[in-house]
DNA sequence: TTAATAAAAGATAAAAATATCTTTATATCT
DNA sequence: AGATATAAAGATATTTTTATCTTTTATTAA
């Protein structure tokens, strides 16, 4: 549903989200162990996020990742946005059809529809603050 | 979801369902030009199925794939789960955690659970043959 | 103002997924 | 039997995704 990169993508968001603030940065390594993936990896990923304003960064010494409230404040739905490019996962015919003719002649046209829902539900209802804050042994 | 081959398998398969019987044979030229995917690349995909025993083939002069109504009548379902060794994708954490703790701690636990179902009923519901037929128009 | 620390950026590498090509085996028609 | 059509099998190539490494730039504490 979502690549790789972008789930990693959404890990780090939510950990950052429940675990930072201006006050409190977070540097990749302890990033890293936190969520299990790799330093450079992570790494990548972080700066990707970062050109996004998804999170913030600063450099040098005691510097690290962080959200801002207003960054906490959005829907998943808006990261995996960015993260894909678009909506093409969520939106994409279900059989790979470059013409799928979705509204009248795919024989899974409604129930994909009913997909497509759901997915929007879970990732438009909650903001990421909200999301991350509820479980907060999620990354134990 | 599915991967780019799993997808290029239900549209062969769901194509030759509605368009084949023991004594109407397709070729892979036909289907190719039929379900839009190139020859060789379909080339792999048919033997593949056809080593899943999901559809038969008959080498030689006028030879060609086609299905029995036996095969016809399995669930869309067990055509992924041969084709992606496992109903790994449908499983999967969404977010790509080796251990999430899906059954108290992920935060998208009872939400993605619905999905499951959802996806579920819609590969599990219809026999292939079902499916494929409804709509005839479907690859036009 | 210098040393240390941290992220940014860009280059490279490795792995996996897709796609294609070539040869071989098999069946059937004439 | 010989020619032809067709799938099977295996080798190879290409592309995309994922992962890593190296160098540069910025910040700040001492």
């Amino acid at each position: 549903m979502l690549s790789k990169t972008s789930r990693y993508g959404v890990r780090a968001i939510l950990y950052i989200a429940a675990n930072s603030n201006e006050n409190r940065l977070i540097g990749v390594r302890d990033l890293s162990v936190a969520i299990e993936i790799s330093q450079p990896m992570l790494a990548k990923v972080l700066q990707h996020l970062t050109k996004k304003n998804l999170i913030q960064s600063k450099k040098g010494r005691n510097g690290g990742y962080y959200m801002t409230s207003l960054q906490k404040n959005i829907h998943l739905l808006e990261v995996i946005r960015e993260l894909e490019q678009s909506e093409y996962l969520i939106n994409a015919c279900l059989l790979g059809q470059k013409h799928c003719k979705t509204y009248d002649q795919c024989p899974y046209h409604d129930k994909v529809m009913l997909i497509r829902s759901e997915l929007r539900a879970i990732y438009g209802t909650d903001t990421i603050l909200n999301t991350s804050t509820k479980i907060n042994n999620f990354f134990l």
